[in-house]
DNA sequence: ATAATGTCTATTAAAGCAATAGGGTTTATG
DNA sequence: CATAAACCCTATTGCTTTAATAGACATTAT
């Protein structure tokens, strides 16, 4: 799995719409400014959150888009398999076919990198936006795990010896 | 993060070799046979594992790769970070400094992130080639963890709802 | 000597990604 | 009902990455 530059867009995006949420439609030129987003680009990613049913849109002047859900509904895996696709750690199912139907190893390997997926998964579906915009919908279910309830929103960035240049 | 079919090959090939442990120089294309892999592309990838001293090699006739260190001390997280990069679920850090200069709203979301790399790194960081490759390496941490120690090897692919077609 | 094998650099074809372009459709409003 | 303000939709472009191949070079066992 990996967040593509559209699907972090996408998040912002949405972001934005939960902060304004129940002020009626927001004008994608908003939502593009306030984010500093591409205009043009973001338009065609709201466009798929519609399809999706995860946003509305009103047509015509005074139109604009806004959350069919309030924030503690949405999920930051719906948005992401959306427009990243699966959150599997692997290309297509193509290639992991071939990992299945071959014997006990292989399926071991395929194994571990289900267990990450699920991983991934069990977070990303756990997060939804009113978790991530404090301001925004009256949280029924802001249920990020407690170990982290501090940590999720300062800095922190570097506290242990996890970001020694390894990853990020 | 997300395993390209270069970084599966890598496992592969360390899988085979891992299942060879001790037993003297593997030629590459005995490797490419064993694993079905493209030999001139193989060849690329185990120059790459080399220099990373995970594996050596042996030149000349008679040559070949086999692995420095036994199986259960080499952890699927170097070999994917070495083929694939960080584990980080997004891509480079530049458009994240972004975020983590921002709001707390975008540090909450970065936070998420990092949440999530953590999960998969602590998964792969604990998984070695030993705990795949069965008959491999005297496993001294074989430890996958008690839970999935029967779902790591059995088929079980498609046991719940987790894969109606969402990710995988 | 020579055949077997790894080493290295370059190239290519295809796919994916980010972004832009531009005309079409709907709607509020005066 | 005319017009402007918005969303809707398809196409195209340039760029980067990825997977794979090609081919010449270097080393070693025999």
């Amino acid at each position: 799995m990996k967040i593509s530059q559209k699907g972090l867009y996408a998040l912002q995006a949405m972001m934005m719409l939960a902060r304004h949420y129940n002020q009626g439609a927001i004008r994608i030129r908003d939502v593009a400014y306030e984010e500093g987003l591409p205009e043009k680009f973001l338009e065609l990613i709201l466009l798929e959150l519609k399809n999706a049913r995860i946003v509305e849109s009103a047509r015509g002047a005074k139109g604009g888009y806004q959350l069919r859900r309030p924030p503690n509904e949405i999920h930051l895996s719906e948005i992401i398999r959306l427009i990243d696709g699966p959150l599997a750690p692997f290309g297509d199912a193509e290639q992991l076919r071939s990992l299945i139907d071959h014997d006990a190893e292989h399926r071991a390997l395929y194994q571990v990198f289900l267990d990450v997926r699920d991983a991934a998964a069990k977070i990303l579906e756990h997060t939804t936006l009113a978790d991530i915009v404090s301001g925004a919908g009256s949280s029924k279910s802001s249920k990020r795990k407690k170990k982290n309830d501090q940590a999720s929103v300062l800095p922190m960035v570097v506290h242990g010896h996890v970001n020694k240049g390894k990853d990020e």
